[in-house]
Formats: structure tokens, sequence, C-alpha cells
DNA sequence: GCCGTTTTCGGCCCGACTGTTTTCAGTCG
């Protein structure tokens, strides 16, 4: 997949053509069309083969030169000048909040400055501030922005901001000067990982609330404090932004805020195709606001269904929309079920007993023990004997409780040779057999690898395959496996692929799900629960598979234990 | 650079905040 590639190419040509300064719109251009190529679904060495590249919305005769210039001679000519004449360290500066295209080409012009390094130690000795309009303050932006570029780790996994969330909330609510709080952006939208925190309120007394927001006691620095808006940095440098409106912008003002970016342009280019105006406080005919308090009623003065926000990224939901095709998605409460949890029979903190009570309260019906096979010893896999002894324990416990079923399983390693890591003797004695693969040897291709993971799918056995890439956010790549290969041998079997909900691997992503969704691959959503309270996490997968346009229909684990059993076998 | 059942030329989302300003440019989201 050369995806990745010509997104970033595309995306480091627009920059550098900011840099020049070139026509904004020809910027944006190269911004969206790098944001495309990095979402689609598809291998775009395909859809080039196929001449299809044009059909592609935003991708026009000289994009699609470009595209086809670099499948075809692994470089693209303009891009390769473009950073000939462009010093690497100005796209850096880009990055330094503060610091945009016109202040890099300033400071490039006048003073010689090429680098990160050269540019700090101007703005130290004040040369910066002898530069038309910048002052004393400019320089302290860029020196802070330096630091704050130093110090960002990225973006943070949603998971883990979603509780500091809920407290900060919690904490503006006890102030009493607003009223309602949600989070918008892309929190809400649940991308799985966060650059920055969007906070909206609706309060009689704006400035007010933003005077105690920026005082609250885990606010590190200040950056910005408005009359309706203020933004700080909390610790671990995440920026956290609010916006204060009047009740009867709310609906507008979430909607707004919520974006994407590219969401809320196509819906601001509806909106004038209409005669109608959008923006944060309502919506507009003329200087008269004819809505605003619902996001739902945002929608429907376009003429269009509210939109679910996990959809809200310019994918095909305008469209859908449009057409009334929006899919139904699954919810939370469509869950029956998790095929995929540990006990403390490998590493897991709760007993089977445990871990079925706990799925229980959350209203389940069935949950799976899914315990490490014996080759994974760093997390204590069972042996054979273990196992057995597993079996016996599973169902004691099911003679104890009614109306919930707790099933068998395992999550098995596959071997280096493809093969399982149990018998298919006891393969067979299991009611879910999970298929693992936790480390790949190093070196490895991907022809190897996935060799290795569809040679597991030949097992006659195996029901799902667990987080099909092996990624970690933030600290390893998925595994080079060929996705589209493992799904149509998964389809051709009717072996599902699992949405592992584990905050830091989410894995499948949503463009994987909806990949296979149009695939015809059966999907589940599995916590990977290692303690009782972590089959929460199956909401944050639910979130994922959301984004990835599943219905209730694609997820195997929303069926009645029979229904599922008869899926799975 | 992209796009078009009003357009193949002339548009392209829109407002808050800051800093350096005498009315606005740059940045951000």
């Amino acid at each position: 997949m050369k995806n990745r590639d010509l997104s970033r190419i595309l995306d480091e040509m627009g920059q550098m053509l900011e840099l020049r300064g070139a026509n904004p719109f020809k910027v944006n251009a190269y911004y969206r069309a790098s944001r495309i190529i990095g979402e689609l679904k598809e291998d775009i060495e395909t859809v080039a083969a196929e001449d299809r590249l044009r059909s592609i919305s935003g991708i026009g005769v000289g994009m699609a030169q470009r595209i086809s210039e670099y499948l075809e001679t692994g470089r693209v000519d303009e891009y390769e000048t473009l950073k000939g004449e462009i010093a690497p360290g100005l796209v850096e500066m880009l990055a330094i909040p503060g610091m945009g295209p016109r202040t890099v080409a300033l400071v490039h012009r006048e003073l010689g400055i090429e680098t990160l390094p050269a540019l700090e130690e101007a703005a130290r000795v004040g040369k910066l501030r002898t530069l038309p309009g910048m002052g004393e303050k400019k320089e302290a932006v860029i020196l802070r922005g330096l630091e704050v570029l130093s110090r960002r780790e990225g973006r943070v996994p949603l998971g883990l901001v979603l509780p500091r969330i809920d407290a900060m909330i919690e904490d503006l609510e006890g102030t009493r000067l607003g009223k309602r709080f949600a989070a918008a952006g892309s929190v809400r939208r649940c991308r799985e990982t966060v650059g920055d925190i969007d906070i909206l309120a609706s309060s009689t007394k704006p400035p007010q609330l933003v005077q105690a927001f920026v005082q609250m006691p885990w606010v590190e620095r200040v950056l910005a404090a408005g009359d309706t808006k203020g933004s700080v940095l909390v610790e671990g440098a995440l920026q956290v932004d609010l916006r204060v409106v009047e009740a009867r912008s709310y609906g507008a003002a979430l909607q707004y805020f919520t974006g994407s970016k590219a969401h809320n342009i196509r819906l601001r280019d509806i909106a004038k195709t209409a005669g109608l105006k959008v923006n944060e406080y309502g919506v507009f005919r003329g200087e008269t606001r004819i809505g605003g308090r619902t996001e739902a009623e945002v929608y429907r003065l376009l003429g269009l269904p509210l939109v679910p926000p996990e959809l809200r990224e310019d994918r095909g939901e305008i469209e859908a929309a449009r057409d009334d095709a929006l899919p139904d998605l699954v919810e939370v409460g469509d869950l029956r079920g998790d095929l995929h949890v540990h006990t403390r029979w490998s590493d897991g903190s709760g007993s089977v007993a445990e871990m079925a009570e706990a799925a229980r309260r959350r209203g389940y019906r069935y949950l799976a023990v899914t315990d490490h096979s014996r080759s994974l010893r760093v997390a204590g896999g069972l042996s054979e004997t273990a196992l057995e002894e597993q079996l016996d324990e599973i169902e004691k416990v099911n003679g104890r409780m009614r109306g919930f079923r707790v099933l068998s399983g395992a999550e098995v390693e596959i071997m280096a040779d493809g093969r399982l890591d149990y018998p298919d003797s006891l393969l067979e004695r299991l009611d879910v057999v999970v298929a693992a693969l936790h480390s790949v040897g190093r070196g490895r291709d991907e022809a190897q690898v996935t060799a290795r993971v569809i040679q597991a799918l030949e097992n006659p056995h195996v029901n799902i395959l667990a987080h099909p890439t092996g990624r970690l956010l933030g600290s390893r790549e998925p595994y080079p496996v060929n996705l589209e290969k493992v799904f149509e041998v998964a389809r051709d079997r009717g072996i599902a692929v699992e949405i592992n909900a584990q905050p830091d691997r989410l894995d499948l992503d949503d463009l994987g799900c909806r990949r296979a969704r149009d695939l015809g691959v059966p999907l589940v959503v599995s916590s990977d629960a290692h303690a009782p309270e972590q089959l929460g996490f199956a909401d944050l997968g639910v979130s994922v598979a959301r984004r990835g346009w599943l219905a209730k229909g694609d997820i195997l684990n929303t069926l009645t234990v029979g229904r599922l059993m008869k899926a799975l076998h």
C-alpha cells in the first residue's frame, strides 16, 4: 500500500507551497487530497490501475497526474523540486504553535533563519522583535511554542483521556456558571486518538465561566482567555479549549465544534447553496436566525437527518444523509456478550466467576473466557492440562448461573509456521477459539506474515481472529500484513474479525471495519478485559465500529448465544 | 488545484483571540 506515502508527500507539498505563499485554495487542495488518500479504503495502486483516480472527489487532473507519476517512477518531480528549494527546518517551524507560514517566511527572509535552534536563539536574544509586526510578546509566544512542541507527545489514545474529561466537566459544572457542558471535537467524534480537548458550555455569564476555567487547579498554563473562549494546557502539555455560548446557540455550537473541519465545510457549502448561513451561533437566512438550539435542528434546516458524530469525517456521510441512506449504527446496548477476556488463570486479575458476574452486571448474557495459550509464557499461558482444569471450573460456574452462559475458549497463539498453539483435539472442545499473533519475528515481510495468518485461519476450529494488525497506538506500528487477503479468507471461511477495544489497540480501526464490512466479513467487538472493570472497554470498541459505519447486524456478539454459536461454527 | 442540473470561470467556511495595531494581519480550530 502506497497510500500513506502518497498522503505524506501531498501533505508536505501543501506545507511547502504554503511557505511559498501559494494560493491558499491551492494549498488546501493538497491537504484535502492528502487526507482523502490517507483515508482511502482501497489500495491506491488498484484505483490507479483501474483508471478510477479522477472519480474520487477532490482528485483532479493535477493530483491524478502526480499520483500516477509516483506509482510509476517512485517519485514526484515537483515534490523533489520543492524539497530542493525549501529548507526542511522551515517545514518543521510550521508545527510550532503560533508560527504560521507568514511568520516562518518572514524570519527566513529577513533574518535568514532556517532551523529550529536558530529560531530559538533569535527569540532569546531579542532579534525577532526587530521585525515588522513582531514584538516582545510574539517572541515569548514562539519560545513557548518551541517548548510545547518539544514536550508534546503527539496524540493521546481516546480511552485514556475520557476519564480526565469527565472530571474536568464535573469541575466546570461545580462553578454553577454554566448550564450545559459537553466534550466536542474529535473526542465526541470518538477518534481513536485526540490531539486536544474541546469543551462546549452554554451560559448566561460567559466571561466569568472562562475566568473560572483558566483558574482551575489542573491548569498548567493559560494560552488565551477572552470573553467566550479560553485555551489552556493541562498536565502532559494537552491543550484544552473551552467555548461558551448562549443556550439558543448551543446546538449550532455543538455541531460546529464537533467538526470535523471537512464535514463542516461541506455543510456550509450546502447552506450557501440553499441561501443560508451556518456558524456557531445558529442557522441564518440573511440576518434572521432561523434555528440553532439543537443539532438536529441545524441539520434539519439544511434538509438533512442528524448525522451521528462518529460519521462526521466527510467520508461519504453527507451524500448518504442526502439520500437518506445513513447506516443504522450499532449501539453499546446492542452487545449481548464479550468474546475475549482473561482471568487470573493467565494474566487477568479476576476469577472466572468474577468476570462472569461483572459481565452480567453490564447486561450481557454470555462471556467467553479466552486465556492465553501455553506458548505465551510472559502472559502465563495455560498448559493443556491447565486449560482442561479451567473447563471444569467454567462448567461449575455455569451450574450456578441462571440466564447467563460462560463460554469456554482460548486466545491461541499463531505459531511461526502458522499452526496453532494447542492440538486440534483440545481446540474442538472449546466454544470459542480466538487466534492471535503477538509477535512477528524481526525482518518478516508482508507476504510471510500474511501467509502465517492465513495458514492459521485454515484451521477448522478457529472462530475469531484477534487484533488483526497488532498495532499499539503510539508505540507499535501494525505488522506488515495484507488485510485485504486476510479478510477474503476470513469471509470465505466464516471467521469473524475482532475489533479489539483495548484503548491502545482499537484494532481493527475504523477504516478497517468499513473495508471488512464492504467485503462481507463478520465482526465482533471484544474488550480483551484483564480485569472485571475493563469489560467497559467494549464501549470504545463500539465507537470504532460506529466510525466504521457498522450496524448491529454486522456484529456477531449482538446475537443471542444460540445464534452466535451457530454463526461461529 | 478542484469543481459545476443555475457556472468550464470564478468561486472556494467562518469567527475568536492576540499582538502590534491606529483599522488589521496572522494564527487557530
